[in-house]
This record gives C-alpha cells, structure tokens and sequence, in this order.
DNA sequence: TTGAAAGCGCTAACAT
DNA sequence: ATGTTAGCGCTTTCAA
C-alpha cells in the first residue's frame, strides 16, 4: 500500500487523462472497457488511493454524519447509534465525538460540520441554548435525539417524557402506592428531559390529589453512587416512601442495590423503577422495570429525516415525538 | 451563521489578500495590527467559517485521529478513549466510528485513514490478520489496543493477558480450589486476546499437576446469556467446579446472576472472577472480583506513542506492555 | 509586512 | 468516449 499516489500518476501510467480515471472511480459516465480495464490496473499496481479530501472539497459533501454524545459509558446511546447506521446503510459513515457535557467542545465538534468535515450533525444531549442551537438550524443539517433542547427550532426525536414520567408515577399509584419518591439531578444540569419527568412525576401526583412531600425528592447527579444515597436517604424517613422513580437506570440500579443491601425486598418492600432500558436492567438482581425509550427507532428515524433533509437541501424543524412503553420487570409491579 | 463564506470574501471586505487573511486565522506570520483588525472585523462581519477541506488538503494533514470501536456497547473501551482524549489535549479530535467486527467495515473505516481524512487510526479490537495490518503499518500511523494481532508488525499497547490469567487462576487454586472453571469465546472467533487468557488459564492449571478437565471450559460468545448458560452447564456437572475464571466481566456478571438465582451464595458456594474491570462491576450483586486492565493508562500511552510517530514520521512497531491488577471485591476472595 | 500566483488532488463543464 | 481545463478554498513560496 502506497501514499502520494494521485490520479495524475494512475492516469500517466494507464496512458489515459485524469478525467478517464476519475470516470471509472466513480462510474460517473460511461469509458470504453478497454480503457477501463488499463485504468483499473494501474490503479492496483500503483496502489491507489483517491484522496478523499479533494474528492469533498471539490463535490461540497462529504458523506459522513456526525454523532455527539454526551458520554460512551452510556449504553443507551449505543442503541440510537446502531438505528443510525443501520437507516444510512453505508450511504453515509456515522462518526462520534464525546462532548462529555461541555459547551466549548459540543461547539468546537460542530466546528466539524460548519468546517464542512461532515455533512451533518445529530447530537444526543445537548447543554447549547435554544438561541444557539438556532444559529445552526437554518444553515447546517442538525439534529436532536433523545433530548431536545428548550425554545429551539431544530429537527428534533425523543418520546414524550412528560407523558412517560407520568404514567409510571401513575400506575404506581393505582396500585396503591401513594408516597412515591423521584430520584432525579441537579437544578444546575440543565436537561429538559430532566425537567420533563419531574414534571410528569408532580402531574401524576396533582391529579391524584397528592401533595408534593420535598423529602421524597431527591436531587444528585447521574451515578450509580447517587441512586444508593437517594435510597439512604429515603430509608431514613420517618414516613418512607413505598415507591421510587428514577429518572435513569443507572440511578434506579444504584437505588436498588443500596435498599437490597439495607435487608429491603426490592419489588415488594419496595418498589423502584428506572428509565431508558439499558441492558444492565436484565443485569441487575431484581431485574429492573423501567421506561424503555424506542432507541433504535429514534436512531432510525433521526437518521431518515435527517437524509432526507440533506438530499432535498431542505431543513427541518420539527419535532417527532415516539412512543415509550413500560417494561415491568422484578423490581416494580407495575 | 452563514454558509459558503470564502476566504476571498474576506480579502474583499477586508480589503486585503487572501495571503493576509490566511496568516491571522492561523497566524503563521506576522501581520500589522491594522489589517489584522480589519481581517478580524470582516471574518465576524460576514460569520466566516474556514473551509476545513481545503485546509487539510492544503496542509497534508488533518489533526484527527479515528477509533475503530468494535461495539459501542462495550464501556470498557470508554476508559481507553478517555485516556486518548486527555493525552492529545486538543491537539487533535478523537473521533470514533464501530466496526461490530465486520472486516469490511474495519477496511471501509479505514479507508478513512488511507484517505487522508484522518491522519492514523487506533483500533481496539481487529478481526484483520496480521498480513492485512501490516498493509498498512509501513505507510500509516496505525496502532492497536488492548488487543493484539497475531504476527502483525504494528503499534500494540495492552496488558499481558495470558499472566494475568495465569495468575487469577493460581490464586484460585493457591486457596484450594482445584476445579476451576473457564468461561470463554467459540474457537470461531479468532481473538488473539481470548486465546492468551486460555493459554494463561491452562498453564495455571499444568504448573500446579492439575489435569484439564474439559467439561471445564465453556465457549459461547461475549454476551450476559452465554454466561448464565455456562453456570447451568457447571451446575449439572457431577463433579462441579469450586471457582470459574471469566474472560470478560459480562460473562462473569452472567454467570453470578445465574449462580445466585439456583441459590448458591457467590464468593462462599462459588467464586467467580471477571476480566476488565467495567463500571457493572460494582453495580451488580455480589460485586465482581476481577483481573482489571489499564484502560486510561492504555489510551494515553497508544496517544502518546502515536503523537511523536505522527510528528516525528516514524512508523512504531512494538508491543508496549502495561501491568495489570487483580481487583477482590465480592464474588471472589483471590 | 504584504500580495500575486502556484498548487494540494480531485470533478465536471465543455469541446471534440 | 475522451481530453483539456477551470475551479473547489485554502496555504505558502516568492518577490516586492
């Protein structure tokens, strides 16, 4: 394999001009077979490569997507990703860059696409404002999936978190669980998805003629570590709760080992559930009922808008909402 | 933010030469103070975003580097990326793409490298031979982690797998427990990786005039399944093993989980041991004991090692090797 | 300090 | 069907 070999070289060394060669890479217009046959050969003897970067430049498309995500540790992305790859179907490559969360990087990975690196970009958290997510929308293919982003105008595909926090808090309390906890984050994390289950966890409670109790909400960040603390610290209630959502898996996993641990029967003494539907809900003992969020559509479906978008030269501004479902496992009976 | 604003345009609003807007976006030479106000004003002016493309074609040179992941599921590769994130410092981007171990896809994303869309590649877990790699060892910077190519020439950081066996599996039998179990891949999966552990497996069980017993060693595939599959078969063996080495912590959770719902107490009835030391290892019940790898130190040693070749225009072919370290936590007292 | 111009490697319009 | 040539948007010599 050889580096610095151009279509000048293939073309020199098949006696035919760069357009030829350029013809038969790409199958763009039609060259005799005769001259396609030297043209093939000259490249396999001379090993080579097109440069893809004069390629782009010159056709204004690169044919990659770019994925960022908040995090690799979190499995639920892989899903949304593989929906992704699996809709562009090697039309495009899909690349991902890990922001972790920070503005200045999630801003200098755009920098990729206003760069013309890539195409497109869908990011899968996100902390930008909506006025700054705009500066985007109405120039550069971009996307939201799984977390919107508040007053933004950008294509965006998630689930009704709301409608979903809402009804696990009220199935809980249908069965006759009426003190239940929420584990959730921090005011200064800014999530609107966040901010979104909360909501539907209050809704649930208002409609049920529940008062809110402050105690039984407990506000961490997103690690196993603080699901076990919010579990301590319910544990250490005078009036307990009888059920607890948690506004992630991990959170709902950490949740349940600290109260097994503490003596408690998950899924009996108490009740937890959690949200997203990462794998390590079969995992965990109780397995972990929870709210599954449709990630590989989502990916499926960012994925098809998105190409669609980019062929039409249109810009989308929507939002699709899916569909959750909730999958009662061990650890709540719901 | 506007699109397909020029380096040109600038020049004109600017009322300079392109040369000049070129040296203050990358001031590569020294311009006054005046024109560099002037330059600066019309870049904001207009939103001017420089063309990467032609950049990078220009330069010869991109500042990326790709990671081939096998699966984004996987967070222990999240560990090795962090680690060559931190040590490129914005030097360079990260980006990652998965290859779910298809070879052609591996050839496809590498293409990206041979391209010159990134300037080398690191891929954690190849299913390439080592003629393949070798391809382009000479020509590319390209380096490997965590898991080797067998008789491959090319930048290799990872832990000695097969001593890290060996050992876990001595302490097994150095506490008296001489039925230990091994839970692995299928032979058709050629991993280098798995291959070593058994070699380290079996050597801990010949060096201590232990015979091998081969209804011992399960083989199925990497998931939480295969795992709970190989508990069962052990359990309804007539002459059960006391301990079970697992080469990977998924495995290894599986196999607990499944232990524990037959009502064996994990660390006392049956001890089991993982491989990678993933966050799942303190989330499930009991914790995993487990032969943990280096992961961020993995990351950064590749990055740096890949760094200076890519300054230096070297082409590194050495396996650098980093120490392992056994991790006792529940479901083994090594 | 600055500008003109060549060129990175490719594609595509145009001419034949 | 094929070749010539003008660019894509940038950097960098070279000369002034």
């Amino acid at each position: 394999m050889y580096i610095n070999v151009t279509i000048k070289d293939v073309a020199k060394a098949a006696g035919v001009s760069v357009a030829t060669v350029s013809r038969v890479i790409n199958g763009s217009s039609s060259v005799s077979d005769e001259k396609k046959k030297m043209v093939n050969e000259a490249i396999r003897d001379l090993g080579f490569n097109p440069n893809q970067l004069a390629h782009n430049l010159r056709k204004r498309e690169t044919k990659n997507i770019l994925v960022i995500i908040p995090s690799t540790e979190n499995t639920f992305y892989s899903e949304i990703i593989r929906g992704m790859e699996d809709e562009v179907n090697h039309e495009f490559d899909i690349i991902l860059a890990s922001s972790y969360s920070y503005v200045h990087t999630e801003v200098r990975l755009l920098g990729m696409m206003t760069n013309h690196l890539v195409d497109a970009a869908v990011i899968l958290g996100s902390r930008l404002t909506g006025a700054q997510i705009d500066e985007y929308s109405s120039h550069y293919h971009i996307a939201l999936a799984s977390e919107n982003i508040e007053n933004s105008h950008v294509l965006t595909v998630l689930i009704d978190n709301e409608k979903a926090a809402y009804e696990a808090v009220d199935r809980f309390i249908a069965i006759g669980l009426d003190r239940v906890a929420l584990v959730t984050t921090n005011t200064d994390i800014i999530a609107p998805t966040s901010d979104n289950r909360l909501k539907g966890y209050l809704k649930a409670l208002r409609s049920n003629g529940i008062e809110v109790s402050p105690e039984l909400i407990y506000r961490g960040d997103y690690s196993f570590e603080s699901g076990m603390a919010a579990a301590k610290h319910f544990m250490s209630l005078s009036a307990p709760p009888k059920a607890v959502f948690c506004i992630s898996d991990i959170l709902a996993a950490g949740c349940s080992k600290a109260y097994s641990a503490a003596g408690y029967t998950v899924g009996k003494d108490i009740q937890i559930c959690g949200f997203d539907n990462i794998p390590l809900c079969s995992f965990v003992t109780p397995t972990l009922t929870t709210v599954a969020q449709p990630g590989y559509k989502m990916g499926r479906t960012v994925a098809a808008r998105l190409l669609s978008d980019i062929k039409n030269n249109t810009y989308s501004t929507d939002t699709v909402m899916l569909d959750h479902e909730i999958i009662v496992r061990e650890s709540a009976i719901l």
